[in-house]
DNA sequence: CCTCGTGATGACAGCATCTGTTGTCATCGA
DNA sequence: TCGATGACAACAGATGCTGTCATCACGAGG
């Protein structure tokens, strides 16, 4: 018989999830998602570095990416092997209900989403580094970077309002986008 | 004679400025800062609402963005419209050297990069709100936002290496480096 | 010349975040 | 059985940030 309840990280993180959604980032202390969680404040700072990081902790999403791409053909362009690698991810996406939760908490507090960018940054960057693993120019990997992450935008935030139709589908079809709106309208056209 | 000296704001960015590059962020408090600038710890938080702040203060880039898109040709394509918008920002960016300071310490501290990023998200809300106001559809117009920022985070990388080039040469040389990434491989290639 | 409001600042008190350090007590392995 | 380790509590302290009230120069109006 264990001394203590295990997945004391997972208590807290539940705990905080809840706390923030009732009462908000900013009126709930450490010491109350602890107490929720039948810790005391000084252990929520032992899985933590800060407040914040309790809805942000793991890298699984980036780890993810970097192992997708890695795995893709070398023989293809870096914009199709990347775009190859996200559709690949779909299923890393944990119980959407519990997702949602957490991007409406999120969205409701500057200070988490200040964090929330910082960390798709994160993944931005190890994404680059990848592709300059790949012989990519550092200037150029991160611009094909942002052009992806511009495409996998477009495309969860209508997977967000539209859980039905497929991710792998909708990227496609922001990709198409993307290169309508970037061509030149032609004269002729409409 | 005033009884206090003038510019108390601008005395605290540039006091912390100097505190962050060389004893960091972190390690300088704001009682410090204020002390520099000749003011007392509360009187800080009269000028900035926190410590990050001091080096973010101010909406010019994002007032003169928009205008910059509001006065341009309404006839134009939406990334058209702002790419010239873009073009025409440049002067807007203040000393070079106050600002190559600047960067250099947000960079350095993940804390100010975190902000950083934020500040550019209200920028982008900021834009893709104006083009709502041409009659672009919300998720259209996020979308576009984020090709522009594309094209602008290649063009003032390369600027900030190779002060030379004109900002609107390599707007358009990154645009047309978008369509060529963009573009599917001819179909014969491979 | 006096008074009174206004605006900028100081002084103080207080809570919350985050950190360093030390003590306690099960559990595990030799 | 005993020492090491891991998980947590207890305590102290620096710093970030906020609310509130006092203070003092200045300028407008009487």
């Amino acid at each position: 018989m264990p001394r203590w309840e295990s997945d004391a990280q997972g208590r807290l993180e539940r705990a905080a999830l809840e706390l923030f959604e009732t009462q908000g980032f900013e009126r709930t202390s450490v010491a109350q998602i602890a107490g929720a969680a039948g810790l005391k404040e000084r252990s929520f700072y032992r899985y933590f570095p800060d407040k914040r990081e309790v809805l942000f902790a793991g890298n699984e999403l980036e780890t993810h990416l970097v192992a997708q791409f890695e795995a893709t053909d070398p023989g293809l362009t870096p914009l199709e092997a990347l775009l190859t690698a996200l559709k690949a991810a779909e299923e890393i996406f944990r119980p959407r209900e519990f997702l949602l939760r957490r991007v409406r908490v999120i969205a409701a507090n500057p200070a988490l989403a200040e964090r929330d960018l910082i960390k798709l940054a994160d993944i931005a960057d190890a994404l680059a580094r990848a592709l300059e693993r790949r012989g990519v120019e550092p200037g150029k990997a991160r611009f094909i970077i942002d052009v992806v992450l511009t495409i996998h935008r477009r495309a969860t935030s209508r997977w967000l309002t539209d859980p039905d139709a497929s991710l792998s589908r909708l990227i496609t079809q922001a990709t198409d986008e993307l290169r309508e709106v970037v061509t030149p309208p032609a004269p002729t056209a409409r």
